[in-house]
DNA sequence: GTTAGCATGTAAGGAGTTACATGATTTT
DNA sequence: AAAATCATGTAACTCCTTACATGCTAAC
C-alpha cells in the first residue's frame, strides 16, 4: 500500500481537479509546488502521464491544434475514477504521507479536502516531525557521556536544523488551533470546495 | 563529473577522516548528519564501502576480533588516495554541491578544510537560494497578471517555504561575515584542522 | 521469553535523472 | 544570428529502498 510513485500522481490529480493541463504546463506547475531543489524531468512526467492513461485515471480532452509550435499539445483532464483516486490519497494515512514532499503536496490541496482530512494531515506531521526532534535529542544525550569530539560546525549545523523543525511544528500547531476554531464555528461544515 | 553517489561517499570519507569505524557505527554516524527524513539503508550503504575498497580510497582496519555479536566487525579507515579524495570533493564547485544534502555533508566537516573553501561553499549556497527565491518572486508576479485562482493554503504554503529560506540565506550571510572575519584577523592562517 | 540492538550482507525493484531526438517561434 | 521557450517523447542508467538471510547478546 502507498507507493512511492503516488506523490507525483497525486499532485498531478490535484492540478488537473483544477483544470484541464497540458503536459508541459503541469510540470510548470508541479514545480512550483514541489519546488525547492526539485525539478521534475520530461523523463519522469510523461511516462507518469501515459501510466495514468493506462489506469483511466485521467483522459485526452479533445486536442486544441496547436499553438505556438508544430506538434499539437495534448490537454489531459481527470476522469471519475481519476477524481475517487484524489480523494482517497488526500486521506490516506500511510507512512509515506508525511514526508516533506508529500505533505507538501496534501497540504498545497488542501481547499479540495474536508476538515476532518486536514487535521489528520496537520497532526500527522507534528507528530512526525516532534519525533525526529526527540531522537536527537536522544542522540545528544548520549553524546554528552562520552565526549564524541565537538566539532564547532557539526553542532552548528544541528542547532539551525533543530530550529527550523521546531519552528515548523509552531507553524502547524498554529494551522491546526486555527483548523479547530473553524470546527467549534459550525458543527457541521460543507467543506468540499 | 560529479557523480551523485559522490555525496555518500565525501561523507564516509569526512567520518573515516575523523578516525577508523565500522559500518554499523557508520550508518548511525551518517544518519545524524544527513537527518532529517533520509535513513540511509544498509543494502545501500554496504556496497558503497565494497566499491570504496576497490577504488582503494578505504582499506580494511586489522579487524578486532568480535565484542557482542557472532560476526566480526569490519572496521574502515581512510587510505591516502581517500584523504586525497575527501579535500578534492570538498573544495569541489560541481553544480551538485549546492544541494541540501551535499551542502550540509560539507558543512558538518567545515573544520577539516580551510578558510577558502568554507567562504566558496557557504557563499555557493547562499548564491543558489537566492536564485531560487527570484524565481518564485517571478511566478507570483506573473500570476498577478492573469490571477491564476488564488488559493489560500496553496499561498500559505509559499509563503512559509519563503520564509524558511529567506532565514537561510541570514543564517548564512552571518557565518560568511564571522569567516571574513577571522580572514581579516590573521593574513595567512594555517586552518587545516 | 520476547523485543531491541548489534552486525553484515545480497537480490529485486522503484522512482527518478541525463542524454538524446525533433522542430517551430519568440525574444535578445 | 543566437538563445530561450514552447512541446513531446524514449532509452539507458543511477541511486537508493525493501525484503530477505543469518545469528548473537542484553534488556524488559
Amino acid at each position: 500500500m502507498a507507493r512511492r510513485g503516488e506523490t507525483i500522481e497525486l499532485a498531478v490529480l490535484g492540478l488537473l481537479h483544477e483544470g484541464p493541463l497540458h503536459g508541459y504546463e503541469l510540470r510548470k506547475r508541479l514545480n512550483l509546488i514541489l519546488g525547492w531543489g526539485r525539478l521534475l524531468s520530461y523523463g519522469s512526467l510523461y511516462p507518469t502521464l501515459k501510466k495514468m492513461l493506462r489506469e483511466r485515471l485521467i483522459t485526452e480532452v479533445d486536442s486544441v491544434p496547436a499553438p505556438v509550435t508544430g506538434r499539437p499539445r495534448i490537454v489531459y483532464r481527470v476522469t471519475d475514477a481519476g477524481t475517487a483516486e484524489f480523494h482517497r490519497l488526500m486521506a490516506e494515512v500511510g507512512p509515506n504521507a508525511w514526508e516533506d514532499d508529500a505533505f507538501g503536496i496534501r497540504f498545497n490541496f488542501f481547499s479540495s479536502t474536508n476538515l476532518e482530512t486536514r487535521l489528520r494531515v496537520l497532526e500527522g506531521r507534528r507528530t512526525r516531525l516532534e519525533e525526529r526532534l526527540a531522537r536527537v535529542r536522544g542522540d545528544l544525550e548520549g553524546e554528552q557521556k562520552r565526549p564524541v569530539r565537538s566539532d564547532h560546525y557539526a553542532i552548528e549545523l544541528r542547532r539551525q536544523r533543530v530550529e527550523a523543525v521546531e519552528r515548523e511544528v509552531r507553524w502547524l500547531s498554529d494551522l491546526i488551533q486555527a483548523e479547530r476554531d473553524r470546527q467549534d464555528e459550525r458543527g457541521t461544515a460543507p467543506q468540499t470546495s
